[in-house]
DNA sequence: AACCCGGGGTC
DNA sequence: GACCCAGGGTT
């Protein structure tokens, strides 16, 4: 058996079982490169079921690399809310308009080209060229990597850079021609999503399992060999959620049910953690009197920090209102405008971080609440426990 | 090379 | 709780 007849044999038996076993994806329908680029985008560090609700909901309000290259910035933020890593949609915005520009609105489908663009790097251009370029390109991902570790027992830590340029050289030694490079590429992905799992490898279902040193060893699970990661630091903050009766409602008292409240939003800075999104920020307000409710507390884990917050929301008047955005933005360096804006704009309009959520769901119902209610008491100061709302959550 | 950047599903 | 996901950018 010569080294020539092993790859012939291992290229045939991916590529079957991919075509007899492969998802059918939304953006599997066609080769469009915009289409492709997006969907290779939103799936950088995403599952792919948590991305196919974006990914259609994107492709609908940016059809084409035109519009979104012209797309409103926090409208864009808003498409994104939810999905994480946002600077891969301020990339996107950024690599259409260099694409408009720069390449005359025609998508590039070289990878050297295609590692040009924002948010584009080695595997996405992989993708992008083998898929819908039909060049000849590898796109190495974590299954790639996972299930390359196992067959050959990979002995470096392909995160870092000596064994991810190994890594890139075996890989590319089983690369097909160029036709077939995107269905190997993919199928690649689709052995290590639905076959070579992490924790529980289906190796007796796998087209590649003869080829498998790690399946004849049963060391599977100790590729890929993996690198330690250091500890989450941790964050503690004191959120205010600030509320005011909206306008609407002062000019239209007979109608209590049309009643409805504005919360206090601002911008992130455009750099960093969450950036460009809106926060409720941690301003406690003075002064007058206002009405002041418990929204608890709530632990959110990023990759690498954990935020360990307590909220709670004011309600305050309106007068007082207009002077807190003012104090706000005297506070910021680069003042992005304080504002408050109507409850129900909040997330679908004004992308907030999963972060923050918890506590706007419990500030909405208590809110709402309030205006199902007789306000023709005087109280003051009123604290609601938690106890029986923990499934606002999450 | 090390660090930063989200959020969610899964076991 | 630990792992890890169709990774890329910055320092």
């Amino acid at each position: 058996m010569n080294p020539t007849y092993i790859k012939e044999q291992f290229i045939q038996n991916l590529l079957i079982w991919y075509e007899r076993n492969k998802r059918e994806l939304a953006f599997r329908k066609d080769k469009n490169p915009y289409r492709i680029w997006i969907s290779e985008i939103m799936a950088q560090q995403t599952r792919i079921e948590t991305m196919i609700p974006y990914f259609e909901r994107f492709i609908q309000k940016y059809p084409d690399v035109k519009s979104l290259s012209q797309a409103d910035d926090d409208e864009l933020m808003a498409m994104w809310q939810g999905l994480g890593y946002y600077s891969r949609a301020r990339s996107l915005k950024k690599a259409a308009i260099m694409i408009m520009e720069e390449y005359d609105g025609v998508f590039p489908l070289k990878k050297e080209e295609l590692k040009k663009l924002p948010g584009i790097g080695d595997y996405t251009a992989g993708a992008i060229a083998s898929i819908a370029g039909r060049q000849k390109a590898s796109a190495i991902d974590g299954n790639v990597i996972r299930v390359f570790s196992r067959l050959f027992e990979f002995g470096e830590d392909p995160g870092k850079a000596s064994g991810k340029k190994q890594m890139t050289a075996l890989v590319e030694a089983f690369l097909p021609e160029a036709d077939l490079c995107g269905d190997f590429n993919q199928a690649l992905m689709e052995i290590g999503a639905l076959v070579c799992l992490p924790k529980s490898p289906s190796c007796s279902f796998c087209p590649l399992e003869k080829f498998c040193l790690s399946r004849k060893s049963g060391k599977q699970l100790e590729y890929p060999m993996k690198s330690i990661k250091k500890p989450r630091t941790i964050e503690n903050r004191e959120i205010w959620v600030i509320a005011r009766e909206s306008m609407e409602n002062k000019k239209d008292h007979s109608h209590v049910s049309r009643a409805s409240y504005d919360i206090k939003i601002q911008k992130r800075s455009e750099k960093g953690l969450l950036s460009g999104l809106f926060e409720f920020g941690e301003q406690k307000p003075q002064g007058k009197e206002y009405r002041v409710f418990d929204l608890g507390s709530y632990i959110h884990i990023f990759s690498h920090k954990e935020w360990h917050m307590n909220a709670k929301l004011a309600v305050i008047s309106y007068e007082d209102s207009e002077r807190l955005c003012q104090q706000t933005d005297s506070l910021q360096k680069k003042p992005d405008h304080a504002q408050f804006v109507p409850m129900d704009d909040i997330a679908s309009v004004y992308a907030l971080p999963t972060a923050f959520m918890p506590f706007f769901n419990r500030a909405r119902k208590i809110l709402n609440d309030q205006v199902n209610m007789n306000q023709s008491d005087s109280m003051t100061i009123q604290t609601i426990g938690l106890e029986n709302e923990k499934d606002e959550f999450k």
